[in-house]
RNA sequence: GCGAAAGUAGCUCAGUUGGUAGAGCAUAACCUUGCCAAGGUUAGGGUCGCGGGUUCGAGUCCCGUCUUUCGCUCCA
């Protein structure tokens, strides 16, 4: 384990040593849990999310994409079930480090005065048997006069707090009514905080005006609120599914491990719409699709496992991850719910508009069931990273560190090489790279030698190098060098296109997942 | 948020009881070699995370602060 977190260190110094992923405003320190992707990563995280939208769009003639924004009307998180999810006022207790809900905190204690209440009533009850007058009893006695007095006095209090959310207040009547912790029976309390996981901010520029709007915790509720206009528009017919990449925001409380975790993150998302009843169906056809779509890449299939829900969300009637074996362990990288009517269901209530679908095979309508396939774009980009990464020791002793990318998703697919950089090679390099630029991203370099070179295409992964040579001017052939297995081949450079495209062509990957 | 560790060049690090900031690699230019990195010459690059204090003098000692990493906690 200790070596696998030694790994994930050096993937990560990887990453910013050869221009794939940066953390954000460095030069300031650092923003937590940010990151910007380089010159090399954009290429990859590009190429990831066409490998997504093409075998989601291209492949299944009943999945059309959208691209809907990140300002949502607000009240669509209260119809997901975010803004109520989301929002607690948390207090630590600094003995036994717990955490807990500062407002569940005091509803406990209301209760406990409450007990205190009912145990007097009881105690009264039994002394007096059937002459006991509970309501006189209650307006007389002393004690329960006592606490119910601090009962209703709690309970103004709290209320105004709640309503002011007034987080200073909430802490002091914790202290005030020496509410202790549970675990550690001390009363030695954090401040309060709110912990809302959904970024704010404000829509309207004057500030009276102004409408607090959440920047979106997922994407998928923008695929939910344009189900009518693209089912319509689109003249679709259930079952069909809707897909879109695109940024999501959560404040997290932890945000760690690297890219995996961020409060910035991208997402691709495909909701499938179904005939209620046939959700399961679909949910296992998708659960066995989207395996499929992963190990195609070729890291490994021992290296993906499902990870089936036994508790399952509030939304939610089945549910299951693809995990990939990151250097940390077996990480969630896709999640597949099936999460029945809820969305399009609670949308309508909130609404108020129908959101419903006639099935002119049933001759009825109802409210289409979901399947949800849903990335991070971004764990999907470290656990290619991490598949790919590898340290190589060579024979006579020599080591290399090379990124096994697939060829159709690495940032640069091929690098012109002149042997030495004279007697007009360079110039033969060139004309090479002319030709080629525009069918595939190339990289020219006739720096240091040609070693070195190939040393530097294998850190970010380039599959083929070629290398023109004196023979080269005359013959007009190349030897061109696999990354993988360091082999060379002379071959002409009027095939370079052919072979290259034939093997680095995202179009070939799609074709071998339709007929597999 | 709590606890621990760490911040010196792009990277990995050294820096003595406090005395003018270093190495290797990397980068750039030129020369040399010419098919699997680490030949030669030269150059660029650091207010030692930031702020304060002690001192004639602080990378070094003290205080504060920020950031990062790890563990705990949380995770619809």
């Amino acid at each position: 384990m200790a070596q696998q977190e030694d790994v994930f260190k050096k993937i990560i110094s990887h990453c910013k040593e050869y221009g794939f992923v940066f953390p954000s405003s460095e030069i300031y320190d650092g923003l937590g849990a940010v990151y910007d992707y380089g010159q090399n990563g954009v290429e990859l995280k590009n190429n990831i999310k066409k490998y997504w939208w093409d075998s989601m769009t291209l492949m299944n003639e009943n999945v059309v994409g959208i691209d809907s924004a990140v300002f949502m009307h607000p009240t669509i998180w209260k119809a997901s079930g975010h803004v109520d999810a989301f929002n607690d006022p948390l207090i630590d207790n600094k003995d036994s480090k717990k955490r807990y809900r500062a407002d569940v905190l005091i509803e406990e204690q209301i209760a406990k005065f409450e007990d205190k209440i009912n145990k007097e009533i009881e105690k009264a009850a039994k002394r007096f048997g059937d002459a006991f007058d509970e309501k006189q009893f209650r307006e007389t006695n002393p004690r329960v006069l006592e606490n119910q007095g601090k009962i209703d006095e709690l309970h103004a209090r709290f209320a105004k707090a709640l309503n002011d959310n007034d987080l200073v207040d909430l802490r002091q009547i914790i202290l005030d009514y020496e509410i202790v912790c549970p675990v550690s029976g001390t009363r030695n309390w954090t401040e309060v905080r709110q912990f809302n996981l959904m970024f704010a901010t404000e829509m309207g520029s004057t500030a009276d005006g102004a409408m607090k709007v959440y920047l979106r915790p997922e994407t998928a509720q923008g695929i939910f609120v344009n189900f009518l206009n693209v089912q319509k528009s689109g003249r679709m017919k259930i079952p069909f599914g809707i897909a879109q990449i695109g940024k999501a925001f959560r404040n997290e409380i932890v945000a760690r491990q690297f890219i995996f975790r961020m409060r910035e993150f991208e997402q691709m998302e495909m909701q499938f719409f179904v005939r209620p009843g046939e959700e399961l169906e679909w949910f296992a056809k998708w659960k066995e699709i989207r395996l499929k779509w992963h190990k195609s890449l070729g890291l490994g299939d021992e290296k993906y496992r499902y990870h089936d829900h036994e508790k399952l969300a509030h939304y939610a009637n089945a549910a299951t991850d693809i995990e990939f074996e990151m250097p940390f362990g077996f990480k969630e990288v896709e999640g597949i719910h099936s999460r029945t009517d809820f969305d399009l269901s609670s949308h309508e209530q909130y609404s108020g508009k129908k959101i419903q679908y006639f099935d002119p095979e049933l001759n009825q309508s109802y409210v289409p069931y979901v399947i949800e396939t849903s990335i991070g774009v971004d764990r999907m980009f470290l656990s290619i990273m991490a598949g790919s990464y590898s340290e190589e020791t060579l024979e006579g002793g020599d080591s290399r560190v090379v990124l096994k990318l697939p060829p159709a998703l690495a940032p640069v697919k091929l690098a012109v090489l002149p042997l030495v950089k004279k007697d007009g090679l360079p110039e033969k390099a060139r004309e090479i790279m002319d030709n080629l630029k525009f069918n595939f991203n190339c990289r020219y370099d006739e720096k240091d030698t040609v070693g070195k070179r190939y040393r530097r295409q294998d850190a970010i992964g380039t599959p083929y190098c070629v290398t023109v040579d004196y023979d080269s001017l005359n013959d007009h052939c190349v030897t061109i060098r696999y990354r993988d297995t360091m082999e060379q081949e002379r071959v002409p450079v009027a095939g370079l296109e052919n072979i290259i495209s034939d093997k680095v062509s995202m179009k070939n990957l799609l074709k071998q997942i339709a007929k597999s």
